[in-house]
DNA sequence: GGCCAGGAGCTTA
DNA sequence: TAAGCTCATGGC
């Protein structure tokens, strides 16, 4: 663990230092999460149903005014920045060529700690979905029935946190198809039943190995091995969990099998003995290069 | 206007 | 078991 330093600023704001390796922009903007806007310098998220307005200036993260001490403590866990990054891009890239390539242009990228319950729901909405869409529903189905936001943070905005399960669990599938969630709403629909009845407890996941969880989770309609393995990796601390969605296949067949045919299975096998525990990590540096770095060597492939 | 998007489920062979 | 089709919706 890092020791982390938090200087008070005069207008409010706090500055956090002494993290290592870190990005905001690419952090928040890489489609991990999809409640991150950027304005200007300023990263402005709801986390936690907190407002959170966060800026990187060279070794400082400055989380804006009014910033309580909740809300440090909640940028400090949700980007993880008590945990030394640089250690694992190291790693990376010594293991071979291709990670030699893909760190260094997404240095700082991390996996941020998203909440459990609206991590499951917002990559229910990424099935066959673009990121920019699944935004766009995320943040109207936060608008319908998403409670204010609390805390320290600036009241006067009109962002919503996400709305609980028990609240999505009472809303009719119709409902969450107008806010545009085309055939996913019937996944959100009993996603949110499971979920508010106790019959899935997310939390316990936790404390579970990766299979038993990636086990409970493909149990949901709508929810197979891709979107499991996000949300174990995204909000369940599994940092083994590799996710194969379409740029990744393209990504490991062009650059580690000259674009030979895989089947997922074969894929997440060669992750896992390849990348082993840093997997989910290995796995965020290829997506970001494959979709922002190389994407029309990759098309097609 | 066809193709694609951080897929999954069902049918067919 | 694997390939093919379908599911809403919007951007390009």
């Amino acid at each position: 663990m890092i020791e982390l330093e938090f200087t008070p600023v005069d207008d409010g704001s706090v500055a956090i230092s002494g993290f290592d390796s870190f990005n905001l922009h690419d952090t928040c903007q890489c489609g991990q999460a999809f409640r991150w806007v950027r304005r200007g310098d300023v990263e402005e998220g709801v986390v936690a149903g907190r407002l959170l307005r966060v800026e990187q200036c060279g070794g400082e993260l400055l989380v804006h005014a009014p910033a309580g001490p909740e809300d440090v403590r909640l940028v400090v866990s949700y980007f993880r920045l008590a945990e030394s990054h640089s250690a694992i891009e190291s790693a990376l890239e010594a293991l071979d060529e291709v990670m030699a390539k893909a760190v260094p242009l997404s240095r700082g990228l991390r996996l941020v700690a998203q909440e459990p319950w609206e991590c499951l729901i917002s990559y229910i909405l990424s099935a066959n979905n673009s990121v920019q869409q699944i935004s766009r529903v995320v943040e109207s189905m936060c608008d319908v029935w998403g409670p204010p936001v609390t805390g320290d943070g600036p009241r006067f905005t009109a962002r919503r946190a996400f709305p609980a399960a028990a609240v999505l669990a009472a809303t009719e599938e119709c409902d969450i198809r107008s806010c545009k969630a085309g055939f996913r709403a019937r996944a959100v629909c009993e996603a949110a039943q499971h979920v508010a009845s106790g019959n899935l407890d997310l939390e316990e996941l936790r404390r579970t190995s990766v299979e038993e969880a990636r086990a409970r989770l493909v149990e949901l309609h709508g929810v197979g091995n891709k979107i499991a393995d996000c949300v174990l990796l995204f909000s369940l601390d599994k940092f083994d969990a590799f996710p194969v969605d379409v740029w990744i296949e393209r990504a490991v067949r062009h650059l580690y099998f000259a674009g030979a045919p895989m089947s997922h299975a074969q894929i997440r096998k060669f992750a896992a003995d390849h990348f082993g525990a840093l997997a989910g990590y290995a796995q965020e540096y290829l997506f970001n290069y494959a979709r922002m770095h190389i994407p029309e060597v990759l098309r097609g492939h």
